[in-house]
DNA sequence: GCGAAGTATCAAACCGGTTTAATTTCTGGT
DNA sequence: ACCAGAAATTAAACCGGTTTGATACTTCGC
């Protein structure tokens, strides 16, 4: 382990004149500055990063916890976002740095890295609608990203789809479709964009003056198998008319869907119509999907890197106001989506 | 901003001695302690992070690399283990430090990781039968350990499951169903246990006299598509025969194999048999595929969790030696597996 | 040839903890 | 009452960088 001190005996130079060569200051003499480069490459000096961050009060490190019970990382939605996240930070030479909690200790650990140094910044993903990491953080004036935003109007920096005109849209295109018993499956409740697409369908539905009763729709983990009990449920008819169309949160739920409507018998496009919201995951393209998936896209990844962009410039001080990004979700109409069925645009309609 | 010398004028007491009580040492009166915990709870000090880390040269963190390019972060198989480490390494105080670098400048990040003192120690995952990150970190003397093992015999700490053992024991298996055509879709080829896992196949089929044309394996990306790619190609029949049992290093492959015997109009466990390695993702449990598969299984979150805690002895300066740990794959058998239907017996029979 | 302005370097203080070695304070035994 | 030994506390050095303020050395104009 060489140390600087020992660079700069060797050298002859003193510590302060060797720390600027290294860092590139404009006033050291050029031809110090290669000897110095130089030697410390010759005795393969690496400077310690931790003397380095006590010095210079930056860590280079940004954080992120994760709730072990809900547990994200299998998420592949969260994981997508996270390998964007990784690369995005790693091109302004960031570490991310992981840890998981139990619920009941996330704050604490919010606070560990906040107040420690250890973190020059935090991400904060899956806001909730009241979500106390924000507060928290925001309170102590602690520089964070959020991917996704509690409410329209907010003082800190955060990267976000328009939730609402996606869904919204996606609602209509299925009410001009003619249909009129339309199912959603959805997020976890508390989640902010869950509730965002939520307002978004009850809002366009209610404006055309359909009812949309609630077995029509689920609040839940955002998976396969989840999404399969609930439309299977739904397309049972035990409780009334079956929905003719649905609307996933996730290309994921929509797989579920299919398995869903194939076991009832039904093919989709013609007797189900489903539109989903497209994350854009590798290896899951709902454009080879059979028939091709009508969605509304936004790729997670790209969420990963512009947070680390704006957490870059975050910790750099700039105005959090200044950092707001919002991106539309395209939406766009594939095969599996159709008019509605006459069976059933004939029992509801007005 | 508390700091330790501030909270300790505020008490009248040394650094010293705050900073012993705070830490637990023996030799501070008991009626010290406490005043001490209580104004440290009070002024709401918390420790530098990076002052502490400097002054006892142990960084609390331990780092994981990823190239950019083969992406582990998408792969399920990858993420699931990283689940189980991130708690497993929780449970230790430890926390994780990822980043991601394209392949050329991997080892540079090794390197600066190993020799800035900001981790104590780093995880190997999917280490390659020639691993230059191993050979780079032993010779540094650096603590690491390996999800995985290149050889039988090495000096470093590793986790890893009887590869050989399982993927001998489903050739067996299929063979003694009187399987003779049998295909194996393996992970890619430069990975160690991708290595063993083809010995173990070559091995035993060899031994049965029975010769696996090349066209019967593949290395790529254990994804679901791949393999349906290779199983398709593989079943067409073009190039000769095609093979009645399908051995799978994941049950994605599986998946893949599956949805290519349907597009053949192909039964499962009568017209060709399947078994499949099993990591026990969420989400993907074989025991549900329709019909249930054949598998041997180890689940690969478990060996998240252990190495977290190797990785704990590891650094305490445990001798690797002391940390190799070996667990066995269980065979389950399941529908998938079937005798070898007639035709392909009579056709290939020796 | 001199002073001013500019350039390169250095000594020392600093970041905020931990730890060693020395010192003071408290026990208990006689 | 006194002393040895243990217990509690402290001053100061240390970890390994960065940075401020001062100093020495150039360079330039006149």
């Amino acid at each position: 382990m060489t140390t600087l001190r020992e660079l700069a005996k060797h050298l002859g130079l003193s510590p302060a004149t060797v720390s600027r060569a290294l860092n590139g200051y404009p006033e050291v003499g050029e031809k110090t500055r290669v000897r110095v480069l130089e030697a410390s490459e010759r005795l393969s000096y690496k400077a310690n990063s931790n003397a380095k961050r006590l010095a210079t009060g930056k860590s280079g490190m940004v954080g992120m916890i994760f709730r072990s019970s809900r547990n994200l990382l299998v998420d592949p939605h969260f994981v997508d976002f996270l390998a964007g996240l990784s690369t995005g930070l790693a091109e302004h030479q960031l570490d991310l740095v992981i840890h998981t909690a139990p619920q009941n200790e996330l704050l604490a650990h919010y606070e560990r890295f906040a107040s420690s140094g250890s973190v020059d910044g935090m991400i904060v993903s899956a806001p909730e609608i009241n979500d106390p990491r924000i507060t928290r953080l925001s309170h102590r004036d602690f520089p964070f990203v959020v991917h996704g935003r509690t409410a329209d109007d907010v003082g800190y920096a955060y990267f976000d789809i328009y939730n609402d005109d996606a869904f919204a849209r996606a609602t209509c295109l299925l009410i001009e479709l003619g249909h009129r018993r339309i199912a959603l499956l959805n997020g976890e409740a508390d989640l902010a964009f869950v509730v965002q697409r939520d307002i978004a369908f009850r809002r366009v539905t209610a404006m055309s003056g359909i009812h949309i009763p609630d077995r029509f729709v689920s609040h839940d983990l955002m998976s396969e198998d989840q999404a399969f009990l609930h439309s299977t449920r739904m397309l049972s008819g035990d409780a009334g008319a079956p929905p003719t169309a649905f609307i996933c949160s996730s290309t994921l739920q929509a797989l579920g869907v299919i398995r869903a409507a194939s076991a009832a018998g039904l093919s989709i496009g013609t007797d189900l119509s489903i539109i989903a919201h497209d994350d854009v995951l590798p290896h899951l393209r709902p454009e080879n999907f059979n028939p091709p998936l009508t969605v509304t896209r936004s790729p997670i990844r790209m969420a990963g890197s512009a947070l680390a962009e704006m957490m870059e410039a975050r910790i750099a001080g700039r105005d959090p106001l200044q950092l707001q990004r919002m991106v539309s979700a395209e939406l766009i109409v594939r095969a599996s989506t159709g008019a509605a069925p006459l069976t059933g645009r004939k029992a509801w309609s007005h």
